[in-house]
DNA sequence: TTTACTTTTTAACCTAGGTTAAAAAGTTTT
DNA sequence: AAAACTTTTTAACCTAGGTTAAAAAGTAAA
């Protein structure tokens, strides 16, 4: 049995998907793939807390995307296109991942329709999160963007510095600090 | 046979899909999707151009995204979860389109492993597509976002309003403005 | 071929949030 | 429990791009 998000997932085609990945655990702080690197595996976060993250132009830490238990992780261009990552993912709790290889996981998809499907609905789901992602850097402003991460993410922010946060939600750690201390009023 | 963006679509099972889309055309200036209702059918841009744009909290038309000839529009959220759409799609050209409805493609997903795969691939491009323009938000500044949609996308920006494209790089027009005469230097 | 309408530009002014620097608070190591 | 390090806050100043308003240019209609 494997849950992922929201969906528990029951089937041969699963349980035999999984006999084939790997679990390995990351130290807080580790990083789990390097930009620059090829990302090899899509990753299933089953204990911790890991985000995906890059430097700016300008050298910043960029938070793009946190996945806590049950989430998945990967770099997706890397990872689904067998190309060099921008991304880098870093374990920010003491983290344990069960690894599938990008191979496996083709083969999976190749040999079970169930797969396939789940595989269709999720980044569908994935692609609607960022469309709204997406909406709300542009129409909304920091101190919005900040209350939302706070009701629709309460969990993962209890669990992130702010630095992590601020970056996320496209504005400086100093912004954010203002914003929470209303000096803005 | 079938184009989608850079797929030639071949199959029994994609001929036997479009035997059951609807051929519809819009005028110039026509909604074809307009906000509030439930989006019923998946769109294939045959000719002309269509975008994708909703209202902001102060009524601010936005354009969120484009699609030309050969191109999928819909909107997503409102179409694959049948819900109330927050998406208005405009026929920014005189366009035509094929409509294939909600439920035709939900059982095309179902009994062709070829249509699953393919939405499933599509979608993962979606996807990175779309962190992409995230990323461009966070940290690009707008003369950046707008150079890089002349780069990216000369054709579509030849055929569109400036407006529009001001609302799609997540600027006014009097920036765009600006930025394309440089009174900024 | 003037009137009406839409799109694009220009310009003065303004503000949300960035920048820079430092202090304060919190945490970990010795 | 002091030293070292990390995270968060504070504050003064600054700037990219928003706001408002209008003119100019382009297009369509009468």
């Amino acid at each position: 049995m494997i849950k992922i998000g929201s969906n528990i997932l029951n089937s041969d085609a699963f349980t035999s998907l999984l006999e084939k990945a790997e679990a390995v655990t990351f130290e807080k702080g580790k990083l789990i793939l390097k930009a620059g690197e090829i990302c090899k595996y899509l990753f299933i976060v089953e204990k911790g807390l890991v985000r995906n993250f890059y430097y700016d132009s300008k050298g910043n830490d960029i938070t793009h995307w946190f996945a806590k238990e049950n989430m998945l992780v990967t770099a997706p261009e890397s990872f689904f296109n067998q190309e060099k990552s921008f991304f880098n993912i870093e374990a920010i709790e003491d983290t344990r991942v069960i690894a599938i290889r990008y191979e496996v996981l083709e083969k999976a998809f190749e040999d079970s329709k169930a797969i396939e499907r789940f595989g269709r609905i999720l980044t569908t789901q994935i692609m609607i999160t960022l469309g709204r992602k997406i909406i709300d850097l542009q129409t909304k402003n920091a101190e919005a963007r900040y209350n939302e991460v706070i009701e629709n993410y309460p969990d993962i922010f209890r669990r992130v510095n702010l630095g992590h946060i601020a970056s996320y939600l496209g504005m400086t750690q100093q912004s954010l600090s203002r914003i929470r201390n209303n000096t803005g009023k």
